[in-house]
DNA sequence: CGAAAGGTTGACAATGCTCAACAACTGTGG
DNA sequence: CCACAGTTGTTGAGCATTGTCAACCTTTCG
């Protein structure tokens, strides 16, 4: 379990402006709003982005790499509550909000995007449609965590990794890579605990699948083999839609 | 279990125009916003608002009565997403969508004011502080979907029912009425689909909860009547802060 | 008043958790 | 390149909490 311990001194992390890439996903913002040059933060495995309770300062636009999303209960133990993923932003959920409510840590090496906050209230004053692109980013996440509460209040072990599996996979096919075959860069501590299930759990499910010949599984590579079986163990519940990958 | 059967035609609902009371929660957009004189829309117990899929056309704030938010399982279950009171936005979630992500049903009878979503957009446009203020709402939101999370992943069956129980105390409270007695606007097996337990857990809870002093039931009158231990019991995950009840 | 809905309680089964041992991989330094 | 330590993942046995099924009771409402 890695503990929101070191966090790097953030300046030292932040190289010299450069240009926006194309393919960056707040290309839009950067441009519209005249943020044309950004600066980029790099994380090593395992370092914090942010802290709980950190003042918010930024906003992140992942462009390499992995990150968590956790809080830490009363008697210590650690909730995942989200992945993120290149294109995805992180310290949205806290935008409105004058400390971060979570923590932030990076899952591999990892590049982002820095946004100051400063930058987005000005280009969303200046640009009406900035506002509504946010708008429509955190009614996502709102989308994600209602797919979550479902997943978490009436599924059972095996249709949650399941979802989970083709949640990533689908995440995955919208960026272009494969969603058949993929590294979890999560361990299943923290795929548990995403889930609602100990990692243990997670372990004898990702066997289980494994011997039903719908999945392979070493390690952190899966490769899933009989979708349409897969979504049918999933596809209970409720209407999740195109939704992207919570 | 009342299915999001019986749709009411709206426009039967809708009263005359009457000017907004100075206690309604949305006073601000309504006054800012040159809304000064809004519809009100009444529900019978068991009726709904609108159903998921329907158009959005509109939010709505809650002046009396209580309205949970649902959707249902691709089995036919029903999993309640969200309970609502007065002083609380309706259709928020779904307000940068084209389409209502949720049925919204009264649990009792119930009136609420009907802010059309054209007027929302003019109003926010007119006065950027307005979009400020659904953007802190919805962010308001996102929090309590974390707070729910963490329940969901990490809580047993006794945590999860005191939790629930002292959100709805806390809410009461927010709004000027008791917080160690009040009454259940809900069945238990709509608390269970919340908390994610099923109804027979959550009566025991109750039981067990009364046997050992800590509150007393009977049917839907709840007295808390040792907050404290309460607390005790649920204090223990994450930082749940001063945020309201979800 | 009677029917229907909601709530309680019991017995039993089962899913998932705990504890524990071991195996496989990663990465670091010789 | 290998050996080691540390981390991560797997698997087993037993147990506890919660779900399931069922009977019965209480309240509500037509």
């Amino acid at each position: 379990m890695t503990q929101p311990a070191d966090r790097p001194a953030l300046s030292h992390l932040i190289s010299d402006p450069m240009p926006c890439s194309a393919h960056c996903p707040m290309a839009r913002l950067c441009m519209e709003g005249g943020l044309s040059r950004q600066r980029t933060v790099r994380l090593r495995k395992g370092q914090s982005l942010y802290l709980l309770g950190d003042p918010v300062v930024a906003l992140y636009a992942i462009r390499v790499g992995t990150v968590k999303t956790h809080v830490t209960t009363g008697d210590g133990r650690t909730q995942v509550v989200g992945f993120h993923f290149p294109g995805d932003m992180v310290g949205l959920d806290s935008v409105a909000l004058p400390r971060y409510a979570s923590y932030a840590t990076a899952l591999e090496d990892t590049k982002l995007c820095l946004i100051p906050v400063a930058l987005v209230s000005a280009a969303t004053k200046a640009t009406p449609v900035l506002g509504n692109e946010l708008f429509l980013a955190l009614d996502q996440q709102a989308q994600r965590a209602r797919a979550l509460q479902t997943m978490l209040a009436l599924m059972t072990a095996e249709e949650r990794l399941v979802t989970f599996l083709l949640w990533i996979a689908d995440g995955f096919a919208a960026r272009g890579f494969s969603s058949s075959e993929f590294i979890l860069r999560m361990s299943r501590e923290e795929i548990g605990s995403y889930i609602g299930l100990t990692l243990e759990t997670v372990s004898r499910q990702f066997s289980r699948l494994d011997d039903s010949g719908l999945i392979r599984v070493r390690h952190r590579r899966v490769e899933l083999l009989d979708k349409p079986a897969l979504r049918a163990i999933a596809g209970r519940p409720t209407i999740c839609a195109a939704g992207a990958m919570p």
